[in-house]
DNA sequence: TCCATATATTTGTATATACAATTAAAGTAT
DNA sequence: ATACTTTAATTGTATATACAAATATATGGA
C-alpha cells in the first residue's frame, strides 16, 4: 500500500498540452487588446485580410481560407463586421454567386488604433524568450505538421 | 511604383500565430476521437480528473481549475455528463453549497475505450519531432509565462 | 433549351464559451 | 440572533463554432 504506480504521463501529451494551454493564454490575451474596439480575434483577423488587399475586393474564400475556422461561419463574421460599418459586402457582378468584399474607412481607423497594442502585447507574451529561442520554436512547431 | 515596403511580419507575431494554429490542429484531431464516443474534449478532461481521483469525490472547483477555461460553464459540462450517466453529482453533506462529484462505471468504460486511441493519435500529431525537440519545446514553452 | 452537376454563399441547429448576475449556504463579528 | 462578507455553484445572455442542409447561380453536356 502507498505503492500505487503513478501513471508516467507521456511526452506526447505533455507538449501537446502544453502548446494547447500557450494557444489559448495568447488567444485570449489578445482577444483582450481587441475588446477595446469591440471586435473578436475573427473580425480582427478578416480586417486585416482585407486590409492587405489594398482596395482589391476579397471573396468569401479568400477571407475563409487564412482563417483558422470553418468557413460557413465566415459570413456570420463578415455580417457583424457589416452592421458595424467596418467593411462592405455587395454581390460581384461578373459572378452573382460570389460576394466582394472590402474594408472601410472606419474599419482601417480601427485597425491603425489596434496595431501597435497587438505587437506590444505580442512582444510582451513571449518576452521571456531569446531570439535564438524564438527563432528554434518556430522551425521545431512548423515541422510538426 | 512596386516598390511598396512589404510590411515585415514581427517574429514574435510568427512564433504566436504557430502556436495557435498547432493548438487548434491538436485541439480538433483530439476532438475528432472523442467523438467515437461522442463526447467533447472538455467532457473527456473532466471524465479523466474524476478517474485520478480514485473513488474520493471531486468538487466544482477541483476540476475547474485544471481546465482550460472559465468555470461557470464547467456547471454546464458536468451537467452534459451526469445526463448521459457517466458522472454522478451530489451535494455535499458537510457543505451544501458544494457537490460531490464522481465517475460512474459507464464513465469509467468510455474512458477505458479511448485512452489507446488518444495516445496514439497525440503520438501520431507530434510524430515529426525527435524527443530531443520535443523535451527542447516543452521546456521553452513552458518558460513563456 | 433542359437537365445534371458543380460552386459560392447562406441558413438552421445544437453545442460551446465568456462574462455578469444570481442563488444558496457558511463564516464572522456585533 | 442579526447583519455583513465570503464562498460555491448555477443561471442568463450574447456570441462563437461545428456541421449539415438549403439556396442561388454557373457550367457543361444531351
Amino acid at each position: 500500500m502507498g505503492k500505487e504506480k503513478l501513471v508516467e504521463i507521456p511526452l506526447s501529451r505533455k507538449l501537446i498540452t502544453t502548446i494547447v494551454k500557450r494557444g489559448t493564454e495568447f488567444t485570449e490575451a489578445i482577444a483582450k487588446v481587441l475588446k477595446e474596439e469591440k471586435i473578436t480575434i475573427q473580425q480582427f483577423n478578416v480586417l486585416r485580410i482585407l486590409r492587405g488587399r489594398k482596395g482589391k475586393p476579397a471573396n468569401l474564400q479568400d477571407v475563409s481560407k487564412d482563417m483558422l475556422h470553418s468557413n460557413s461561419n465566415t459570413t456570420r463574421v463578415v455580417d457583424k463586421l457589416v452592421s458595424k460599418g467596418l467593411s462592405e459586402r455587395i454581390q460581384c457582378p461578373g459572378d452573382r454567386r460570389q460576394i466582394e468584399l472590402t474594408i472601410t474607412e472606419a474599419g482601417l481607423a480601427v485597425l491603425a488604433r489596434l496595431d501597435d497594442k497587438v505587437n506590444e502585447r505580442e512582444e510582451e507574451l513571449i518576452a521571456n524568450l531569446s531570439s535564438k529561442e524564438i527563432q528554434m520554436l518556430i522551425e521545431s512547431l512548423r515541422k510538426i505538421s
